[in-house]
DNA sequence: ATTACTTAGTGTAAAAATTACACACTATAT
DNA sequence: ATATAGTGTGTAATTTTTACACTAAGTAAT
C-alpha cells in the first residue's frame, strides 16, 4: 500500500483483504508496518498499481509478493478515496478481496522493506487497524458475504475435495450463523454443481465423510441460473 | 472524461452512466466528443478526479456540470484500468452509476469544452462508444439489474409520487422482461415501504390509479432485512 | 345520455421452496 | 465390547411463488 509517497498529485493503489480458510478458522493476512505513518500498527497489504499492468495483474502481483501463491481466485469490490484518507498525501485505493485455502505446503513469507512481518490472524479478533483499512476490510467481509449466496466462491476457501460438513462451516463463518444440516445438504447439493466422489475422508478418529469436488463443468452450463442461499 | 492528458504517470478519472427514465423509455446520458481521440464519437461524461474531491463528491461535481442536478443517487460500481484502455497513457477510471427522473423542470444542458453537445439516448439503440465505455455501460447495466432486485433504487428514477403501474415498468425496463401485474403489486406491497396516498393520477384519459410515496422511514426499519425480487 | 375505449384493480388454486426437527449408522480408539 | 464423535438421512407444516382473467372506473366522442 501507501508506503511509498513520491511526490506526485495523487497515487493509485491497491489493498487486499485476503481470507485464508485453514480447516477452522476463517482469518486475514495483515501485516505488520515498520515505516511511518502508522509504523508498528497492523495494515492490510498492498502497493502501488504498476504503470503496465492491469488492476487484477497488480492484485495478483501483491498477493505473490506476500504469499509466494499464484492463480488465486480475487476480486475487486470497492475503491477509497477520501481526500484525508492518508496522512501525507492524495492516495486513492482499489480493494480487492482474495480467497485461500490454508494449511498446507505452502507457508507465508513476508518480503518486504515496508513490513516487519505478516500474520494470518483470525477475523473474530482483529487488531486495530492502519489508515482506513478497518472500513476497506468491513466491507469486503460485506461482499463476501453477498457474493457467497450467489456464486460458487465458497470452494476456493476449501481443498480440491472437502466434505458437506466442511463446506458448511465455511459457509457459516462467512454469514456469521449456523446453518441446519439437513437442509443445507438438500440445497446445495440441488444446485447440480458438486461432484460426489468415490473416495472418503482419511485421518479422522471417526466415520469418514464423504469427499465431494465442485464441478467446474456443470457449473458453467448453469452460467445465467441463479444460485441463491 | 479522459479528454485532458496532462503528463503524468497515470491519471484517475471517474465516468459516469446516467440513466433516466422519462416514463416511457430508459436512457443514458451520452455526450458527442470534440475532441481528439475518438473525436465525434459518442462517450459517457467523465472528467478527473480533483485534488481535494473524495470520489462520490468528483462523480455528483462530473453530474451537476453536465446536467444541473444536484442530490441524484449516484454509486461507483467498478474500476477500469487496463493500461491499454486510452490510447494516450495510463487512465484509470472508477464507474459510477446515477439514477435520474427525466422529463420535467429541468433540461440537461452541456456545458463542456470537450463536448458538442449531450443527449439522453434510449438503452435500446445506443451507437458505438468511445474507448472501453460500451463494456462500462455493461457493467453498469448489470449492477443495476442486481441492485433492483435487493435495493429500493427504483423509486429514484420516479417522481416522488408515482403509480404501481409506472414502478412495474420501471422494473420491467431494467430487469428486460415483462412481470405479471397481480404479483408485482403483491409483492412490493408486502414489503412495507409504500405509502398509498389519498391521491389520484392525474391528466389521464381513462380511470386514474392511486398515487404511492415510497416511506423511507419504513424502509429504515427494516433495515437488515432483504428485499428480494 | 349512451357508447366505446383504456387502464386500474383484484383473488385463488396449484406448485415449489423453505423450514423445523431427531435418530440410527459407521468408524475409530480404548 | 464399549464409548465416542461425527455422518447421513426424511417428512410434514408453512411459506412463497407462479399462473391466470374479469369487472370497475373514468374519459372521450357522438
Amino acid at each position: 500500500m501507501e508506503q511509498i509517497l513520491p511526490h506526485l498529485d495523487s497515487v493509485f493503489s491497491i489493498d487486499c483483504v485476503l481470507f485464508g480458510f485453514d480447516g477452522k478458522e476463517l482469518k486475514i493476512l495483515l501485516i505488520e508496518r515498520n515505516e511511518e505513518p502508522f509504523k508498528d500498527w497492523w495494515a492490510l497489504p498492498g502497493n502501488i498499481v504498476g504503470a503496465d499492468e492491469s488492476l487484477d495483474q497488480s492484485a495478483a502481483r501483491i498477493l505473490y509478493e506476500l504469499t509466494g501463491l499464484r492463480g488465486i481466485f480475487m476480486e475487486q469490490y470497492y475503491a477509497f478515496g477520501d481526500p484525508n484518507r492518508h496522512p501525507q498525501g492524495r492516495v486513492i485505493t482499489l480493494a480487492y478481496y482474495a480467497l485461500i485455502r490454508l494449511g498446507g505446503d505452502k507457508e507465508v513469507r513476508p518480503i518486504s522493506n515496508y513490513a516487519k512481518r505478516a500474520n494470518w490472524l483470525p477475523i473474530t479478533d482483529l487488531p486495530k487497524l492502519a489508515f482506513d483499512h478497518q472500513k476497506i476490510y468491513d466491507k469486503g467481509l460485506e461482499k463476501i458475504k453477498r457474493r457467497i449466496k450467489h456464486q460458487p466462491i465458497a470452494f476456493e476457501l476449501l481443498p480440491e475435495k472437502f466434505t458437506l460438513t466442511q463446506l458448511q462451516h465455511v459457509y457459516e463463518l462467512v454469514l456469521g450463523k449456523k446453518l441446519d444440516k439437513r437442509n443445507f445438504r438438500k440445497k446445495i447439493v440441488s444446485f447440480g454443481v458438486l461432484k460426489e466422489l468415490d473416495e472418503k475422508q482419511k485421518g479422522v478418529s471417526y466415520r469418514a465423510a464423504t469427499l465431494y469436488r465442485f464441478d467446474k463443468r456443470k457449473y458453467a452450463k448453469l452460467f445465467g441460473k441463479e444460485i441463491s442461499f
